[in-house]
DNA sequence: TTGTACGCGTTATCAC
DNA sequence: GTGATAACGCGTACAA
């Protein structure tokens, strides 16, 4: 196979400058139709096509983005990065795709990388919590633009888009007060994590709102699997005064959960019910479907994408900084299901 | 925020060359140790980072590769992702990925866009059949490497990494008939695409060996969702001697086919056993947990980036084309565990 | 050991 | 309208 095709190529094929012949690409109106039309046939000739490595060299622009979320094969991530993708192709961009694996280190070196290939914007899900999001300073001081999805930092002037998981929290407590459960139990993953924290947050004041106690003991930590959750149910079911109700901020864990009740012979959604939060596709194809709040990760991803595209396009003008909070959206099915 | 560093500023701080400045930085062996530890002392100093776009022009090699799959949310293609990421990370290389949504002429341009971005390397599950793939050729033959995952087409000289459909196909269907199926239903997907052809044909010779007849009316075609499935499991049960298994394709379209069974009080596994295909996440959740045929998506992804990486490392010397075949893997579960 | 000069493929800024 | 030249940031043959 020959080597690709350039301007000069062109040029020399032509007999003019590869300047004329970037012109006459580039549709720039002080170009006489004739060579214009003789360069794009010639162009077309010889296969030619715009090195876009050279493009970005010098124009400084790489139109390529980073996005950097934990595993790419969670499915709320390959969601959002879905959203992403399909909001951003259609503008040229072209998306390059990193794993943490939840190291903060190397989240850092990742950074760096991407920083070093010139993209053009950076779209990240952290691994860094509030408390050492200093670490991250530097980074985000730089000219390349910062955008912060679902696990967000707070830096000053960095856009975000996020979840608004203090009402999904709220709602799904709620909903389980208003189906007439009295002993709600909480299971948070990780304290760390602001979203967790915000989920807690509309639980305890769903409850408080409703006249109900908060039980330090109904509130279990624990990671997102089955085993884990399995484990948190056998310890709230043990308790001298069970609770009737879990709601879960995460799906995994309340799966072992409802598959330990379903060993103690507990009916859901009669005697008891559970909430859970993501929305996992697993949750809609039980035999007893879970309710479960969703994150709409593929809007989640094209706002993102969006923020993004209003940041660069405004770049000359004004800084601007967008905090978008999308809604939490409960969907009740039948393990919550007792009034209908 | 100041401009970036380049290797010129760092020149001129120490007042010697960039020339020299790049040779210490690439730890280049004819430079005096003093002036490499200067160069290093005030890059660090000046915050340098090496512009990799620069490189990539100078050099030819970009050190991204492209990775173009139908959709990206797709448990599948996630993982195999996952697994194509983690292999070339360390490696220094960046993972790009544009989705086709099935689009064969969106793939069309999604191949051109990344070989004008100068991508290193092609990892593609088509949506082409290689009934079309004519289609493809200008683009096979051009020096950038392509490495087919999963949806194969058959070109000479061109790398694959596969599952072994027809033996996923076979040790299903023979599973099956060990479990006492007598009537064996088969759900087919997309009679183009050769890897369901292959899953087909294991089926058929799983029969033939053991000596059970192949029935036309025990096969359909159907789309991979849960109401396709539905609706082929009500065909098949309308059929005046009703199959007492299903070996399918998809585990969606299974999926759907449990649903309706379960409506006619069809006992699964005493009455009527079910294999599926892909080993979705939710085939285990299920309290009657679906068998299925797993793909070992994330070992597929490494699969393809090592024959990648091969290919590259042997550029100059021989062209090397490797069609890698992956064992697939039954996973018994309850839908057909008769005899355990 | 270091400096000089050039090229990777484009586009932009001058001239003419 | 078109040509000549410089520049983006880097690495490297060649010369010194």
């Amino acid at each position: 196979m020959s080597k690709k095709a350039t301007i000069y190529d062109i040029a020399k094929e032509l007999k003019i400058t590869a300047a004329t012949v970037s012109r006459a690409l580039n549709n720039n109106p002080k170009i006489s139709e004739k060579t214009r039309e003789l360069v794009q046939a010639t162009a077309t000739k010889l296969n030619y096509k715009q090195n876009k490595l050279a493009l970005a060299l010098k124009s400084g622009k790489s139109k390529n983005i980073g996005v950097v979320v934990p595993y790419i094969n969670r499915i709320f991530f390959s969601s959002v990065i879905r959203g992403i993708e399909d909001e951003l192709y259609p503008k040229g961009y072209h998306v390059i795709i990193a794993q943490t694996h939840d190291n903060k280190e190397k989240e850092l070196k990742i950074l760096q990388n991407l920083l070093n290939e010139q993209v053009d914007g950076i779209l990240i899900s952290s691994s860094y919590s509030n408390n050492e999001k200093h670490k991250l300073d530097y980074l985000v001081k730089k000219n390349t633009p910062f955008i912060f999805f679902d696990r967000k930092l707070n830096f000053p002037n960095i856009s975000s888009v996020t979840l608004n998981d203090y009402q999904g929290g709220y709602d799904a407590t709620k909903h389980l007060i208003e189906q007439g459960c009295m002993r709600i139990a909480h299971f948070l993953v990780d304290q760390e994590l602001e979203l967790y924290k915000n989920r807690f947050k509309g639980y305890k004041d769903a409850l408080e709102k409703s006249g109900l106690p908060f039980l330090p003991e109904y509130v279990v930590t624990l990671k997102s699997d089955i085993e884990a959750g399995r484990e948190a149910a056998k310890t709230i079911m043990k308790l001298p005064l069970p609770p009737d109700a879990i709601f879960s901020s995460t799906d995994y864990g309340l799966l072992g959960a409802v598959q330990y009740l379903n060993e103690l012979s507990v009916k859901i959604p009669d005697d008891f019910c559970v909430v859970g939060f993501s929305n996992a596709p697993f949750t809609q194809f039980l035999e007893t479907s879970i309710s479960s709040v969703d994150q709409s990760p593929v809007e989640m991803g094209k706002t993102a994408a969006k923020v993004f595209l209003e940041q660069i396009e405004n770049e000359q003008t004004v800084k601007i900084c967008k905090n978008v909070v999308l809604p939490a959206k409960l969907i009740v099915r039948k393990s919550s299901g007792k009034i209908n």
